[in-house]
DNA sequence: TAAACCAGATTGTCATACAATCTAAATATT
DNA sequence: AATATTTAGATTGTATGACAATCTGGTTTA
């Protein structure tokens, strides 16, 4: 019999609250015992009975573990292990302390370009024809777009992004990697999202992207992931080492 | 004023729960307004009062995302917007429903091995004398455990999976990112502890690693991408597409 | 000046009650 | 017999009130 109250602590009882304690424990259950999604894992007067607790802290606990997608409950038959299906909500929303802070939004980014990167030579070899044409449609709207810039900043800028946007997605999509893609388009999300600290588009940029359509096109994975390095180096590097932000 | 009761509903009060409802509000606040972590959010009561719900729903709410790092509440102080320094635990626990399916674990290897090759770059010019030594030393008890894996093949498994997770760890500390480093250090543990689908080592898996090291310790990007490109060829492949599971 | 203390505030937990809603079996209908 | 409908039970969702545990910030004291 677990309980996690005082009379016969499982768990240190100590320093934390019951209700972490007993997220915890719910957690390691799931994971030690590879519970499958869907799997019942028990009403909450049986949990709350099992760990010697208020329904109170199992509320509590299982409602942490629901924010996490590790837990799911419907009315009339219990609580369930979680599917695995909406991981990008739950990962949206665990970043949010992380963009707060210009640091952790370049730590973000650098973690995109590192995933761009790294699926760079299986986007090349799994891309379709289709897909080849989407790119080079990109660029040679984008190049529609640059000629706005002196007339319309503004306008010319939002575009030009949602366009950048469209064009790394398209190389991920590429790489056929379901969950990888799902996972750069959250951090792909805040990219867009985040003009704060964003940079405006460049006359170089325009370049690059049209020397990676190309060498995609070409097939040619080295090439491209000379490109693509290229062009997300500044993405890449180190982020706030030293305190030179000149 | 906003409410999320009947009486004037701010979002559409329907199909969710009120708590899921206020998380969300909450979430998007704090990710709107940009507020840093250590951001007074208000207490309990007085998120009740201005939401016009009780102080359950509140908790329930705050829980949730409190599960996801996103605040956090300090007896005596109130609630705060979370730190960005615990994400690791975060993102184990959201992972758990991901690796209870096999698909789901390749999908996470998947994602792990494209992480280490596009750090491989930033990891080779980057990296220092002493961790070239530490790689090199790796390799090397490889060696030494893999003569051994006739004679007890259960325990120089455990000992070459540890030298392996070690191995990766330290090319990801070379790149000196240290959010992706964390990221990745997360799904090296799953790997670590995924015995389960795991594959046993080979001889030609140290020829590799061997291969790796000394890509790296000549600072020859191209091969070390080369080189651990075709080591992790094994997950990079995209998982279950079909069932030809042989 | 610095340590100890204290009152107030706030979260953490418990108990209870009831509404909303889902499930599954029993019942009615074709 | 097969299917639609109802219904009763079960379970979560929400509200309220109460109290313990613990933290904060200012006050007092050495």
């Amino acid at each position: 019999m677990n309980t996690l109250q005082s009379d016969s602590p499982v768990i240190g009882s100590d320093s934390r609250t019951l209700s972490a304690e007993l997220a915890e424990q719910l957690c390691a259950r799931i994971r030690n015992d590879r519970l499958a999604p869907g799997t019942r894992l028990g009403t909450e007067a049986d949990l709350a009975s099992e760990f010697g607790v208020s329904r109170t802290v199992v509320r509590e606990a299982v409602g942490s573990l629901r924010g996490l997608g590790v837990v799911v409950g419907r009315q009339g038959l219990g609580l369930c292990v979680g599917e695995a299906d909406n991981f990008s909500t739950v990962l949206r929303n665990a970043l949010v302390p992380q963009v707060a802070s210009a640091d952790g939004w370049r730590e973000l980014q650098q973690l995109r370009a590192v995933i761009e990167i790294g699926s760079i030579a299986l986007a090349v070899e799994l891309i379709s024809t289709e897909e080849i044409i989407r790119l080079q449609t990109i660029v040679a709207e984008m190049k529609r777009v640059m000629r706005n810039l002196d007339e319309d900043p503004q306008g010319t800028s939002k575009a030009y992004k949602e366009l950048d946007c469209l064009f790394h997605e398209t190389i991920l999509g590429a790489s056929h990697g379901n969950f990888v893609q799902q996972f750069h388009g959250v951090l792909l999300d805040y990219f867009h999202a985040g003009d704060v600290y964003g940079c405006p588009p460049r006359e170089s940029g325009l370049r690059e992207h049209e020397q990676i359509a190309n060498a995609i096109a070409d097939r040619n994975v080295d090439l491209a992931t000379k490109y693509l390095t290229e062009h997300l180096k500044p993405q890449l590097k180190a982020p706030s080492k030293d305190s030179t932000t000149n």
